[in-house]
DNA sequence: ATGTGCATGTAACTGGTTACATGATTCG
DNA sequence: CGAATCATGTAACCAGTTACATGCACAT
């Protein structure tokens, strides 16, 4: 299991540390991040649960509903942070996905603050490599290229750029709140 | 197989129309697109090749090369591009991944002008609601949520406005292209 | 001598999907 | 009266991965 791996099933454990829930619940707020991250099919969610559980790394309160299938209320174990720690700890891999960076932000208030800022930094000497491949590949590339391929380099570099500017605004922000927290303010 | 699908083996399908290549070939291609798309491994490439030879959407030609194996060159047949111009005409389907989009993007000088701006504009249009989602989705959540999920919401907003930016550049570049190719200039 | 690039392929596995079954309750 | 929401689960399937096998040529 290769660091930066996506992997909801860590993803979804480090949910329950925000909060006991059922696989109905996780899929219900995994809705709202969809886009950056998309939810797994309860065919996937429901059997990962199962298996978390078996592991021993989350347990179940049962709570029965009178003629209706009873809610599966799962939290997760000590041995569950642990696992979820190492997961979090992994030095993320060259070129990661976005979506396993995003889960990884989502679960950030689980870091502390330090751990927080390497993340982000990492992830931006990750884009910023990139960006830089994609304008070495586009110089390279000269008038008779494809139009769709050219499109498609712009494309990324548009984006990569736009990421980069958003990963700077939050990184001076994370330093000044972390500089502001320890200096008491 | 619903519409805005990732699918690598219309993309391989279609990277032959640019001109016959090989496995390897392909793989090598892919490699400068592999930030927005991904290259599959060899261990996917060649059986979606077998398969597409199988299904008669490409010709092999083998070229011998002394006491190594063969390179074997994929053309696509006539069924192929058939296939492929279907699959290229599926309006993409809501909430479709960037990948999607991406191969789109590439295989884009095979469609008609036209059909290259209404994919565009039709990205254009998911991102839009997206963005649209994701705003409310801050507006409705308080000072109390999860730094986390902030972080995660704010981020997808921010490359979604970056994405429609880009959309919106590209829009009227083509349209202006658009314009004056029939015009004659 | 060691590894990297060329070039093909197979087998075991995995992490997901879709489609199904069940069944009450509430909304329009 | 039909559709959506709540809530769980299983089984069949699929698209991808990793790891392996083969083997020559060239550069460090």
């Amino acid at each position: 299991m290769p660091a930066g791996t996506v992997s909801f099933r860590h993803f979804i454990l480090g949910l329950l540390t925000q909060q006991p829930m059922s696989g109905y619940d996780i899929k219900h707020f995994l809705k709202s991040l969809s886009w950056l991250i998309g939810s797994p099919s309860f065919g996937s969610l429901y059997p990962t649960l199962h298996t978390l559980l078996k592991d021993g790394l989350v347990t179940v309160e049962v709570v029965p509903r009178e003629s209706k299938p009873p809610r599966k209320i799962y939290s997760i174990t000590g041995t569950g942070q642990q696992v979820l720690k190492e997961w979090i700890n992994q030095p993320a891999t060259a070129n990661a996905p976005l979506k396993a960076f995003a889960m990884r932000l989502v679960l950030a208030s689980n870091f502390s603050s330090a751990g927080l800022i390497e993340l982000v930094q990492q992830r931006r000497a990750q884009v910023a490599a990139h960006h830089a491949i994609l304008e070495q590949t586009a110089k390279t590339m000269e008038e008779e290229t494809d139009l769709g391929q050219r499109l498609a380099l712009e494309y990324g570099l548009a984006l990569a750029f736009a990421e980069l500017v958003w990963l700077d605004n939050i990184i001076s922000d994370l330093i000044h709140a972390k500089a502001n927290s320890t200096t008491g303010s």
